[in-house]
DNA sequence: ACGATACCAGACAGGTCTGTCTAATGTGCG
DNA sequence: CGCACATTAGACAGACCTGTCTGGTATCGT
């Protein structure tokens, strides 16, 4: 076994530069020196493992989509009933623009900065179409009577929250979608 | 009278061309040279009339401020009950959206691609306060229990909307956040 | 007619950006 | 040992960026 040789790899060091610099700062804005210099590595080696800048920004969105998605299905672990698993995707959405990094979506930043069909936009999709199944999933499970006309509510209220909390530079959007999704499913499961 | 010298004078040439290409490409992607270009217009010009980029973007920003303020101001005169008003301000945001040049909010895409304390940020404020002011009287007007409540609510909505539409490509996400308002005023005003 | 003013065209400086390339320096493995 | 390979530091090219400056042209009010 080789593990600790630089400790850890230059390709992981870019990484976590590129994570905090890029979401803290902007993938148009920070240069490449600025990443390299953060994770103490030499140029070459960013071309290395990477090849291009746009590489390294795929590789930064698709690092944070694994992780939100992660964060998400095991934190749902809390709660046990269908209703408290919905709206705990909320109270987790609290959670993550609470912390004083938090800089909005990282996804929705990438793609405003960059151009049409760029690899912002293409990951973008990518986890949206995953949130999306994932509300279906819990309203289907929560007993609405149109889990995907709840789904798609949901999803407005979820962009919202983190939007908002960006905008506002504080956290209390999230909650406010929590509970409007609270409403919004009382209104989806009672009889019309 | 002096009307119609070179037709328009080279500031408002200028500006929208700031307005055009800031808004489809972004802020920071788009040069001086490009919209100095496309407006027809001396580069000395650009500098005479606004100093910096900075303060262009800051014009075009104020500009796409009170276009909308505008615009949902006399839009609103369509509708007559408070109810209806209140709903409005979504049907206005999905002819919005429905426009094959939207590109997402303005304001929060210059906000993602500027840094922290920027003249963005600055304009963002104004507006979304304004708006959230919007959403108040309209609740208050449409009676809901509790309108600085509803109208975060719908606020959260209003974003979503916004977004929704930028990252799908679609402007459903209006109409969406339409049935969702309608959805939380009824829930608002019934007796709890 | 004439001066002021607005405007145009473009060179230029000084900076930053991505990406390439040259060398030298470890570091593991047979 | 000796070979292969990852890594480092940094110069460099070529493009693009903002902002300044010069000089020439047109159009206005008087």
């Amino acid at each position: 076994m080789s593990a600790a040789s630089p400790r850890v790899s230059a390709r992981d060091r870019l990484l976590a530069a590129a994570d905090e610099l890029f979401y803290a700062e902007g993938v148009h804005t920070v240069g490449i020196d600025r990443i390299i210099e953060h994770a103490g590595v030499a140029k070459a080696s960013l071309y290395n493992s990477f090849g291009s800048k746009d590489e390294l920004i795929r590789a930064y969105l698709e690092g944070r989509h694994a992780r939100r998605r992660n964060r998400i299905l095991t934190g749902l672990e809390r709660w046990s009933t269908p209703k408290d698993k919905l709206l705990g995707v909320f109270d987790l959405l609290a959670e993550q623009t609470a912390l004083p990094t938090y800089r909005g979506c990282a996804f929705y930043n990438a793609s405003a900065e960059s151009e049409p069909g760029s690899v912002a936009e293409e990951v973008s999709a990518t986890i949206r179409a995953w949130t999306r199944d994932l509300f279906a999933r819990l309203a289907r499970d929560a007993g609405a009577r149109d889990p995907e006309s709840l789904a798609a509510q949901l999803m407005i209220l979820y962009d919202g929250g983190l939007v908002g909390a960006r905008m506002d530079g504080d956290s209390s959007p999230a909650l406010v979608a929590r509970s409007a999704a609270a409403a919004l499913l009382q209104a989806a499961t009672t009889a019309p």
